[in-house]
RNA sequence: CGGGGCGUGGUGUAACGGCUAACAUUUCCGCUUUGGGAGCGGACGACUCUGGGUUCGAAUCCCAGCGCCCCGACCA
């Protein structure tokens, strides 16, 4: 993409009510806006990003035998007084139209795919199923805070599982694990992030939670010196030990949760009636799961980790283009033109700076300030050195390749 | 929802109750410059969040509302 495309620009100064990093970051390169509180755009720079991370999860869930759909935003107030939820649920955001009939704003969806899985399974052959969306949610947090990690409005990955027995169901949680722990691993923060107990599941005590260690976290857990998995705060007033291994030696930290797994069981699919006929024609229970992944909560829990005072290094697994290629001299706009077809022709991604009249340290600056893992600068001094000048964003020093060899330097991740 | 802070050009800031609301940056035009937000000249851009009040006079003081941020509570 060429850079002179972009309508954002990126500004030196943060609006000063951004003290969030990853807010701040965000809006000064100019991958989000923000519309109002706890509600974002997601500029070109920033929707590349968010669509990598859909990728990596869609990649990761479709593996463990999920089916992706779409379910709506608007959903049917019947429903959530049938589970409850339209009264003891306190951030719905309830709706009206003009003759006021009113709707709920999805906050979660087990109130429409309950009924939805309840018109296709009646039979065992039907168990187990896996479906899952990637879809907006709505929730009314009274204090939206942390720029893109806690708002009224956002993107999240929501997966239900419906199984036959406790056993099925178990199996299918520990294959989320995984799949989770994939997930985290792709997009880069796989050695911060902590398999974590936490209360309110249904058979084991515990659910799971996927907590990311950085002081902008608003959780605190305690990870476990010896094992390496940790409890949050609910469960460390109740035992003292670790629930893995049994010891009791950890130390507190700040994280984000990422991620979060739960055993449903009968909760909702008792609420409608959801039943299939066992082998011997006798009906029973479906049982469910949950587990949901919030995908602008990983963005900026990735910028939160790695950022300089410059400011992002995106992992490559999620950058918004894999090199960021600036001209600097006029005189060699073909040459950069070449490079530019050539690494796209070769699939790999490419911002292109080859805007004039903008400064040297403009371009580095907005170049830095947008953290795309490559940086090659085509200009008169590199040619009189034989080549381009390569530099990862994540080191210091630079490189002269010739361009012919530009390919070998980047390798595509992913 | 309780507590605190802040609302001035797109952004960051300034202005004793008193002149045409100032400066930087951004943007636009011209020239110059080309390896870390470069220089010179010119231009555009603000009913000072909204509504009341006090006053001869309000960006400035008072009240209310709204918005945003922070702490706390809440977060299947």
């Amino acid at each position: 993409m060429l850079q002179s495309k972009l309508f954002t620009k990126t500004v030196k100064d943060a609006p000063k009510d951004e003290v969030a990093k990853n807010a701040s970051l965000l809006i000064r390169a100019g991958f989000i806006d923000k519309t109002m509180a706890g509600v974002y755009t997601y500029l070109p720079l920033g929707l590349r990003v968010l669509k990598n991370i859909e990728k990596i999860i869609r990649d990761e869930v479709n593996k463990a035998g999920g089916v992706e759909i779409l379910m709506p935003s608007m959903q049917p107030k019947e429903n959530w007084e049938k589970t409850g939820r339209w009264e003891t649920m306190d951030d719905l955001y309830k709706i009206s139209d003009s003759s006021g009939r009113e709707s709920a704003l999805g906050a979660t969806h087990e109130e429409v795919v309950v009924p939805l899985v309840k018109k296709f399974v009646s039979s065992y052959k039907d168990l187990p199923l896996y479906v899952y969306q990637i879809q907006n949610k709505f929730r009314m947090e009274l204090r939206a805070k942390s720029g893109i990690l806690r708002g009224r409005e956002f993107m999240m990955k929501d997966l239900y599982s419906f199984h036959k027995d406790e056993e099925d169901l178990k199996k299918y949680y520990e294959v989320m694990k995984q799949v989770y722990k994939n997930i985290f691993e792709r997009a880069g923060i796989g050695n911060e992030t902590h398999l974590t107990f936490a209360s309110g599941g249904s058979f084991s005590k515990y659910s799971h939670e996927f907590q990311t260690i950085t002081p902008a976290g608003e959780d605190t857990i305690y990870v476990c010196n010896d094992c390496g998995v940790a409890i949050n705060d609910e469960i460390i007033n109740e035992q003292k030990e670790c629930p893995k291994c049994g010891k009791a030696n950890f130390k507190t930290e700040k994280a984000i949760e990422v991620g979060n797994i739960f055993e449903l069981k009968t909760k909702f699919t008792e609420a409608f009636d959801l039943k299939y006929k066992d082998e011997g024609g006798m009906d029973m229970p479906v049982l469910m799961g949950c587990y949901g992944i919030g995908l602008g909560r990983l963005m900026g829990t990735i910028v939160e980790i790695y950022n300089d005072d410059r400011g992002i290094i995106w992992p490559e697994s999620v950058a918004p283009f894999d090199v960021h290629l600036i001209l600097l001299n006029e005189s060699l706009r073909s040459t950069s033109g070449e490079i530019y077809e050539s690494l796209q022709k070769a699939g790999v991604e490419v911002l292109y700076d080859e805007r004039m009249g903008k400064s040297v340290g403009e371009k580095f600056a907005d170049s830095d300030l947008m953290g795309i893992p490559y940086r090659i600068v085509v200009s008169e001094k590199s040619m009189e050195k034989g080549g381009v000048e390569f530099k990862k964003r994540s080191e210091e020093e630079s490189s002269i390749i010739k361009k012919e060899d530009i390919l070998n330097y980047v390798k595509k991740v992913q």
